[in-house]
DNA sequence: TCTATATATTGACGGTGTCAATATGAGGGT
DNA sequence: ACCCTCATATTGACACCGTCAATATATAGA
């Protein structure tokens, strides 16, 4: 009873001697991200989550629905959080289309090397809810970036979805090869960025831009 | 006791008077891929797959350490399977470059269309073992396939690694978007070949082909 | 203050992977 | 033909999982 009486602050983990948390659903999500990050999707379980967070394991069920929904909130806030990056970054770069476009790259291209579990989870669409609105609105956000800059520097030869769809699953594919190294061990000699530069360019290239 | 007398033969499921199954390996990577087929990934599960094959539950461990090392079997199996399918097309297509590309390019698409569940279980590096050998050749093999086609025709300025890889991912990233649409449903309005019939000339343009 | 409602706990259920102990039978050496 | 070894299959247990129902508690509004 004796730390009663201070006023309402917004706390990460619960205070033992309470019985509501007060900010579960946002330390759920926090929980859940460390141990995404630590030790990838499947040690995102409702339990460990619970766990993590201080709180029995049925609590989480208050917030969200279940697995899948814990899931795709986390991969919401991921894009959301790359769609920001994305955009600083396009924000400081030149006018040119070709270079607008490799900072596209280069931005899904460090995410994901920087972290990994959060890349792999983004595209586990058999792990999330697609019709979720909130994962939606937040991939279409970057999606529609991408259109909005193929569309400035539009080329009759490809309509911008076309473009769009190309360059985007031709990052992605090179990212998860990237990632995934282990399967195509030693395929991809430069450890640094001159390949997918190189590849950026290449695409770019047969896209016309 | 009455059906004792006949000679040994090839079996699908476990005959219900026997202790010991006789085939029992092969019988779990068929029941194993018609679970994939019919409900995915999740459903291969070790006690689905020995129900499915007529056996008990710790049957399997004596095949398969442990269910990553059955998804890795089926993985292998499946590559290898797409390894033939792509070395007969080639066989049948002209002897230009683009056709040639073309046709690898088809052949993946078609068979992620075709068998969805398949497809993406051979990309879920989280849930196989990169360092299974079996897999590696598997693997090895169309990627070699490709490596070679564009060694034979050459263009100086990119090699053909980097080719290779900029297909690969191209033709990956769009299957994949193209197999799990939901996501970025009305993205891709042709619903027939086009859209990748013109990305794959556009990344082959890119790449100099 | 009283009460409705949101939130958290407790406990149970069936499913899973995996391990250890046991049972069975096929095949090889004599 | 026998035995014996060893691969293979069964039985049973354990911990963990997601999910549900019943219960307890605290917050907020009348």
């Amino acid at each position: 009873m004796s730390r009663s009486s201070g006023p309402r602050i917004k706390r990460e983990a619960k205070p033992k001697d309470s019985y509501h948390h007060g900010n579960l659903r946002e330390a759920l999500v926090t929980a859940a991200l460390a141990l995404l990050d630590e030790d990838g999707i499947e040690a995102v379980t409702i339990r460990a989550v619970a766990r993590r967070a201080g709180v029995t394991h049925a609590a989480p069920a208050n917030h969200f629905r279940d697995r899948r929904a814990l899931l795709t909130a986390l991969a919401a806030e991921i894009f959301a959080g790359l769609r920001t990056d994305i955009d600083r970054k396009l924000g400081g770069a030149g006018p040119e289309l070709e270079a607008r476009l490799r900072v596209f790259a280069q931005a899904m291209l460090r995410f994901g090397l920087a972290a990994p579990n959060r890349y792999r989870l983004i595209w586990r669409w058999d792990a999330l809810d697609g019709k979720d609105p909130a994962l939606a609105t937040a991939m279409d956000g970057i999606y529609d970036r991408l259109i909005g800059e193929l569309s400035a520097g539009a080329r009759a030869d490809f309509d911008p979805h076309t473009r769009a769809i190309a360059l985007w699953s031709m990052v992605h594919g090179y990212v998860s090869m990237r990632i995934e190294g282990n399967l195509l061990a030693g395929r991809d000699k430069l450890s640094g960025e001159p390949r997918e530069v190189a590849i950026v360019s290449a695409i770019l290239r047969g896209l016309g831009a």
